[in-house]
DNA sequence: AGTGTATCCTGCAGGC
DNA sequence: TGCCTGCAGGATACAC
């Protein structure tokens, strides 16, 4: 579910709540949401300090250390805290551990703090205590997932070296140029949509962006990446980081199970050209919206908009 | 190299 | 109302 807008709008709704609190995991209720042994998780949690709070791609990063005020006992490789001292100085030079948590499918991460009149979450995976030094009552963070296709995992620097360099460029970011997606495309053979998809080529396009994409560029779904005349990889360049721009100032697009942090709606929906669209009049043209179904997954497009430039390949169309 | 299929799981909408 | 089928924003493993 959740693509790039969403795990971003995620991340700077925690921020400001997490950033310098102490985390104890509350309750695994759903271990095979957790990667690896539950226990060592929790070993691996408990007591440390949120250093930071990121996102790579779709997926969401809380940077870990140890805390100089949590409940962890002293170690060797932790120094004895003196009473007062910031978290951050215990930070500085400890090697970091990352809460990576994909949100799959239907993943939530809700922030809730002391008091908070809404209703607890119908489907809980694991809940942490967040404390804080200030004398503030400690704050829930819940990952709350009605599939269960979200993972959260704990990785060491190694892991996170490994995972980190795997995943293409972040589309937002200074790598991602005109000149590397072109290289990117001409070295494909994959639909247009496939190589959206594809993490490994960029970070943080889902099917919902992917569509978009696609239609603001005037691109069949399926062509051949190699197949994409030059001329239009330019405007896809700028289409791909337009609209997770603008999805980003929406706050996500919630279609069914997305929630930010504070558990809202995001609004981009309501801004969505062609996903979920199919029958409807293109805001360009006005021809029927029209889905099709390839890899075993929607896509949308404007058949006049976006042709199929001689492909002679057929898909499953309906118009609802 | 890239595709289709199956898998993990639950909830909801639509057809009958 | 109830049952059945299909579908859903993701990621991975497998056979071909």
């Amino acid at each position: 579910m959740p693509e790039l807008p969403e795990a971003e709008t995620i991340v700077r709704g925690l921020a400001p709540g997490l950033r310098g609190t102490v985390l104890h995991v509350d309750g695994i209720l759903h271990p095979d949401v957790v990667e690896g042994e539950p226990d060592a998780f929790r070993r691996g949690v408990d007591g440390c300090s949120v250093a930071s709070v990121g996102r790579r791609g779709k997926n969401i990063v809380l940077d870990l250390a140890p805390s100089s005020f949590g409940a962890r006992p002293p170690t060797s490789s932790s120094p004895a805290a003196s009473p007062g001292a910031r978290p951050r100085s215990a930070a500085a030079h400890a090697p970091i551990l990352r809460l990576v948590v994909n949100l799959g499918m239907s993943g939530r991460l809700l922030l809730r703090e002391e008091g908070d009149p809404s209703p607890p979450p119908s489907h809980p995976a694991v809940r942490f205590r967040v404390v804080r030094d200030d004398g503030s009552p400690p704050a829930l963070l819940v990952y709350h997932d009605i599939r269960r296709f979200g993972r959260l995992e704990l990785m060491d620097p190694e892991r996170w070296a490994d995972f980190h360099a795997r995943m293409g460029p972040e589309p937002l970011g200074p790598r991602f140029t005109r000149a590397a997606l072109a290289a990117g495309l001409e070295a494909s053979r994959m639909p247009l949509r496939s190589w959206l998809l594809d993490q490994g080529k960029v970070a943080g396009v889902g099917n919902i962006y992917a569509s978009e994409a696609a239609w603001r560029a005037r691109i069949h779904p399926a062509r051949r990446t190699a197949d994409i005349p030059a001329e239009r990889v330019a405007p896809l360049h700028t289409s791909i980081r337009s609209v997770l721009r603008e999805a980003v100032e929406a706050r996500g697009t919630t279609l069914r199970d997305y929630r930010t942090a504070q558990g809202w709606e995001g609004s981009f929906g309501a801004r969505l050209a062609v996903y979920g669209r199919a029958g409807d009049p293109c805001p360009r043209c006005r021809a029927p919206i029209r889905r099709i179904v390839f890899s075993n997954r929607s896509a949308f497009l404007c058949p006049r908009c976006q042709p199929e430039e001689g492909e002679l390949a057929s898909f499953e169309t309906s118009a609802t």
